[in-house]
RNA sequence: GGGAGUUUAGCUCAGCUGGUUCAGAGCAUCUGCCUUACAAGCAGAGGGUCACUGGUUCGAAUCCAGUAAUUCCCA
């Protein structure tokens, strides 16, 4: 068969994926076996594949693929989030674009318009996850508006605002007075900018000419203000105490409060108070019990609160005001400052805080059982350090704000009655009954109106591991029985609250149980300058690019190549070509192997017998070390592992082993270890390069139709030679000792060479891996001896004294020195290790197994010293 | 302003309850090699006062305190 010397995976990648669809291969259905279950944290469906969803998917797959290999019956179940505020955004884009705007169409045709969209552009990102190998079970595909799980949403909110725990209430949000809508902090870009800062008088009431001054940015906002406030250990301002002020212009009697939120440095030391206009004072409103003057109308202009200058934009006023204030003399200074600004992302309108009605849903008593949970790890954290912010979010929670100015979404099932009571129904037909059984209204549809907003989108992904399989419109399905709860959750720890405590909420209050076991928080994938990778930087790279130049596999193992949980990953491309070259390598060992021809009639060498021996304990060594990373969640170490173990242990060593001279066969019993070793190292490979390693599996050796490796089960561990690799660890500098001469003298590894080998303080020899290190040296002869080797080549390793005679220049100058550095470096570490023993401290102290260790090493060391102070006389004669 | 984390080789990180797994890995760098599976490779080498200062201890990268830098979250 002719194997290209190349991986070439674009011959590969989506012919497996395809035989992975038509097969069923990723299909779950409850049985009899252990389930291990994922949901997927489900992308917007707007979204476009990024680099945090690269890494994010990666490691799910892998976590599947793994406990598909230990016989679990896994699921990984895909989907998307309607995404409300981004959605409606595209959509309203879209429709301007063709000259439509959002006002001047129904609801419903604007449903329509979305649901088009989302039609059309909502696959997107899933595709692109089947381009990742992700092995997810895509007949069960979810999204959040599917019927199954909108109702589950509105029976929710329907159940929360029955057992009242959602209520309707005034909150600030961010308006946008361009686009007419509240947006989400999310939403609002922060930039700092050129501004001034006002300093501007107030008259004390009941006195001719004593004043207070405050600084503001916003002047036009003193025609709301209802405080002002300054720090109580302000000598400044301590006879104001009980005072009153007036706002300038329009003489309304303010308090002077005081509290320790003002900054005693910032401007004068008074701030000026306006509840309605901006969230600190709103905070410090409440506090103090003051009222709001909303002064605004929603598109940013003046109203009739705010007595004068009503009409005019908030920008215009601001101009005009200052204009009255310096006339009439209240303006005493003006500064230049920088301060940070909000911005409409969709706009780049400047946000307005802007008090509104809103719904909330009460938190306090649901995060109580939710916080108990983690604290108690009934979930796990990984890595745990997450716990103290997500304890102190839980004990700081505060009320959610569900609602939303917008129409694509689960639209609010309240309902508005003419007694001015609210009901809380899947349709109007309900409502109408549940005002007949509550309030005794004979209604019709005429007299309720429901809600205009819609819910929060993440309303409906705290309900996603449960709305999923049906949960809770079904509660006894045999789905969610025997999937929840899910295995493992695996996201990024920005969501940690808005997400993954409110499922663990939402897992308790409906299923009276957890949502899933594991929490693995990704780091965030940021570029090699350490700034987070963004579409606005454009500074991250396209992943369906870097999978087509470097392959699946080459990127997933790329980017695994150190990302430990819940550290960043400075992104490189050059993660991605080690990855890609890991690839090859993998493949070019097959092909060395395939190339082989077999002599049936030949024995197996020592060399090999030995060499399979060896190679079994290494690998069963690092089975355990790698089930171990993986019970800890360490994916990046257990990838690292499995790398090592192939590249060099398989590859670097045992391949070398066993190579028959160059176009002579191999024999039989041996060609048949190494390709049982090759299937199982594809294996344990499987989860992180699943393309490369299914196709392998195949080359192998012809598979009947709908088989994958995938459904293969990983190499367990079994007993092994405990002691044959500590053993060879000590061989390896036996022969990287030969070979370093071989080095220093030129002499090309084809010529062969002789070894003497000089045992000393009675030990014996070991002979095991005499006939190996014969074959990886080229030596012609192996002899021990009882006497030195004159005129030869030498090293020392452990007590054991090695002699290479060879016909290149001996140099006994050189010889001594190197032996001399030896010397006193033994001797130096001897030194050490006496001064612990000399101390009687330690050998009192120290616990005996330690203090052992150290007389051995004392013993060791003056062995060594030794030999090679008899090695040095030797030259010397 | 409050809280949490991080700081070990040029880079990214391991290093569990203090003592031969103690200063390590991968990448990068440097030096030889187009040796017969692989130059996307092979064989070697160099490189760190474990952020700083104290303390506990016979013994500290590891435990404690403080300082500094840095990141994140909340405000």
């Amino acid at each position: 068969m002719e194997i290209a010397t190349k991986y070439d995976p674009s011959q590969v990648e989506d012919k497996w994926y395809k035989y992975w669809m038509d097969n069923k291969i990723f299909r779950s259905v409850p049985d009899e076996r252990e389930p291990y279950c994922i949901v997927i944290p489900p992308p917007n469906v707007t979204g476009v594949l990024h680099m945090g969803h690269m890494l994010n998917n990666t490691i799910q797959d892998i976590f599947v693929r793994r406990a598909h290999m230990l016989g679990k019956n896994a699921l990984w179940l895909p989907g998307t989030d309607h995404a409300s505020i981004a959605t409606e955004a595209r959509v309203v884009a879209k429709l301007k674009s063709e000259g439509i705007t959002k006002k001047d169409i129904s609801r419903e045709k604007f449903l329509e318009h979305a649901w088009e969209w989302t039609h059309k552009h909502g696959g997107i990102i899933l595709e692109q996850l089947k381009k990742l190998g992700a092995s997810c079970d895509w007949d069960r595909t979810r999204f959040t508006m599917d019927e199954m799980l909108s109702e589950s949403v509105l029976l929710v909110f329907i159940d929360l605002f029955e057992k009242g725990l959602i209520y309707r209430g005034i909150r600030m949000v961010n308006w946008d007075p361009k686009a007419l809508t509240a947006v989400s902090d999310e939403e609002v870009n922060y930039k700092e900018v050129n501004s001034k800062l006002y300093h501007v008088r107030y008259l004390i009431e009941g006195t001719k000419d004593e004043w207070i001054t405050i600084a503001t940015t916003r002047p036009e906002t003193i025609l709301g203000d209802t405080a002002i406030c300054v720090h109580p250990d302000d000598e400044r301002y301590a006879s104001f105490k009980d005072k009153r002020a007036l706002v300038p212009l329009i003489n309304r009697s303010i308090p002077i409060i005081y509290d320790e939120y003002v900054e005693k440095d910032f401007g004068t030391g008074a701030l000026k108070v306006t509840p309605a206009h901006d969230i600190n004072d709103y905070n410090l409103g409440i506090k103090h019990k003051l009222p709001g003057i909303d002064i605004f109308n929603d598109n940013g202009t003046l109203n009739e609160n705010a007595e004068i200058l009503i009409g005019e934009d908030r920008f215009q006023a601001r101009t005009s005001i200052l204009k009255l204030l310096a006339e009439q003399g209240f303006l005493t200074k003006t500064e230049d400052i920088i301060n940070k600004v909000g911005y409409s992302e969709r706009t780049d309108e400047v946000i307005e805080p802007k008090l509104s009605i809103q719904w909330f849903m009460k938190m306090t008593e649901m995060a109580k059982p939710a916080l108990d949970m983690v604290m108690n790890d009934t979930v796990k954290f990984h890595p745990a350090k997450f716990k103290n912010t997500y304890k102190y979010w839980m004990e700081n929670v505060k009320d959610w704000c569900i609602s939303r100015q917008l129409w694509w979404g689960h639209r609010i099932p309240a309902f508005y009655l003419p007694n001015g009571e609210i009901v809380a129904a899947l349709n109007t037909d309900d409502a109408i009954k549940k005002a007949k059984e509550k309030f005794g209204l004979d209604l019709s549809a005429g007299d309720i109106r429901q809600d205009e907003d819609v819910l929060d989108t993440w309303f409906s992904s705290w309900l996603w591991p449960i709305s999923v399989f049906d949960g809770i419109r079904k509660p006894d399905n045999d789905d969610i029985k025997y999937y929840y709860p899910t295995t493992d959750l695996i996201t990024a720890p920005d969501i940690l609250f808005f997400w993954v405590a409110r499922m663990i909420m939402a897992g308790m209050e409906y299923r009276k149980d957890i949502p899933f076991h594991n929490v693995y928080l990704t780091g965030m994938v940021r570029d090699k300058l350490g700034r987070k990778m963004s579409k606005s930087l454009g500074n991250s790279p396209d992943p369906v690019e870097l999978m087509e130049k470097f392959s699946s596999d080459g990127v997933r193992t790329g980017m695994l190549f150190c990302s430990p949980a819940g550290n960043d990953l400075p992104f490189d491309e050059a993660l991605c070509e080690q990855g890609r070259n890991f690839c090859n390598k993998i493949w070019n060992a097959f092909r060395l192997i395939k190339g082989w021809t077999v002599d049936e009639n030949l024995a197996q060498p020592d060399s090999a017998r030995v060499a399979s021996i060896w190679f079994h304990a290494r690998l069963n060594e690092e089975i355990v070390i790698i089930n171990d990373h993986f019970s800890k969640y360490r994916v990046s170490d257990a990838l690292m592992s499995v790398y090592k173990l192939v590249w060099d242990d398989f590859c670097s060593w045992f391949l070398e082993m066993i190579k028959p001279a160059y176009q002579q066969p191999i024999d039989r019993k041996t060609l048949d270890a190494a390709l049982e070793i090759f299937e199982k190292l594809l294996k344990m490979l499987h989860p992180f390069m699943p393309f490369i390693t299914e196709e392998l599996w195949h080359l192998i050796k012809e598979r009947t139709d709908g088989e994958s490796i995938l459904k293969t089960r990983l190499p367990e561990a079994e007993n092994y030679n405990t002691e044959i690799t500590p053993k060879f660890e000590n061989v390896k500098e036996v022969i990287m000792g030969i070979r370093n001469v071989r080095a220093q003298k030129n002499i090309p590894n084809k010529e062969s060479v002789k070894l003497f080998i000089k045992k000393n303080n009675n030990e014996k020899a070991d002979l095991t891996f005499d006939a190996l290190v014969c074959k990886l040296c080229n030596i012609e002869s192996l002899d021990y001896v009882t006497e030195k080797v004159d005129g030869a080549f030498t090293f020392v390793v452990k007590n054991t004294e090695f002699y290479l005679p060879l016909s290149s220049d001996f140099n006994v100058e050189e010889e001594i020195k190197k032996l001399s550095e030896e010397l006193n470096y033994t001797k130096g570490f001897l030194q050490s290790v006496q001064k612990k023993l000399s101390n009687e401290k330690f050998v009192n102290n120290a616990a005996s197994h330690i203090v052992d260790a150290e007389r051995k090493k004392q013993a060791d060391a003056e062995a060594r010293i030794k030999v090679i102070e008899e090695q040095i006389e030797g030259l010397g004669k």
